[in-house]
DNA sequence: ATAGTATATGCAATTAAATTGCATATACTA
DNA sequence: TAGTATATGCAATTTAATTGCATATACTAT
């Protein structure tokens, strides 16, 4: 994923700050999603853990990066595709959990339409494929 | 969902103890899914918190309730259709949060097949939809 | 029915995660 | 470059989850 930080920030309306930037750097060093205890471990010592909490909340409201809930209840985060905005996530696309490295993944699929039950109406669709993912099959 | 407590627990070799039952029963009471937070506060005053904690990992070990995450990565806890084991569970249906009530229902609808990108192979999938439920869309 | 055994429960203590308030530091504006 | 708004880091607090252990309870075999 090619970004760039100090641009992203700007058109979103936040300040500038090193912490800031670097999450972004650290979140986009990888195609897959990172968890927060990772980010966490990374980052540790740079930025000061409820900083990073706060970080990366405005950064999910912002539309910045989108938050993937992995089954046990962590947060993962991705960088979302550019045409997210505050008011709407375009993150309607599939994820993949691999149960081996734990990894999650943006699938370029979208989430399949669902037929809701008479009474039910869905906005949003969240789906998590669990299974082995292209690296860990290639071992 | 009628359940019979004593029998299933038997089922699964499980000791009949009161607070088990008790936290079937309760958990039957609804055709939603009933949250991890939202059962401490119904049973907490009957049952130790640390022994919930145990049983539902227990029930959901034994393949007799599974376990939703909501978007906030907290557990809710359903009654497994009958053909659950302990090696695998059928909830391979979806699931549909309300953001209104913000109760989980699951939808007799089975998850749909997603075409998984080269390489990725998918064990299970989880989908969870997000909007009104009948219940609040009537009001 | 009962004694013996395995395991479930409740309590206390611990560990881990998340939140809040506030003083200081830093980025942006004029 | 000074003034202002807001982000950061630290301390303290709140909340959630886990562990160890003594006691209580359910099941087994007699």
């Amino acid at each position: 994923m090619k970004i760039d930080p100090i641009h992203l920030l700007k058109e979103h309306d936040l300040k500038h700050t090193k912490q800031r930037v670097r999450v972004l750097e650290e979140i986009a060093l990888d195609t897959a999603a990172i968890s927060q205890p990772n980010l966490e471990k990374k980052l540790g010592k740079e930025i000061d853990r409820v900083t990073l909490y706060r970080i990366l909340n405005t950064y999910e409201e912002k539309g910045i990066l989108h938050r993937i809930m992995d089954m046990h209840g962590t947060a993962n985060y991705a960088i979302c595709s550019s045409s997210c905005t505050e008011d709407h996530h375009h993150d309607e696309h599939v994820h993949f959990n691999c149960t081996n490295c734990f990894k999650i993944y943006c699938l370029e699929v979208e989430a399949p339409r669902i037929k809701m039950p008479e009474g039910f109406t869905a906005k949003t669709v969240s789906s998590i494929a669990y299974g082995i993912c292209n690296k860990c099959n290639a071992i």
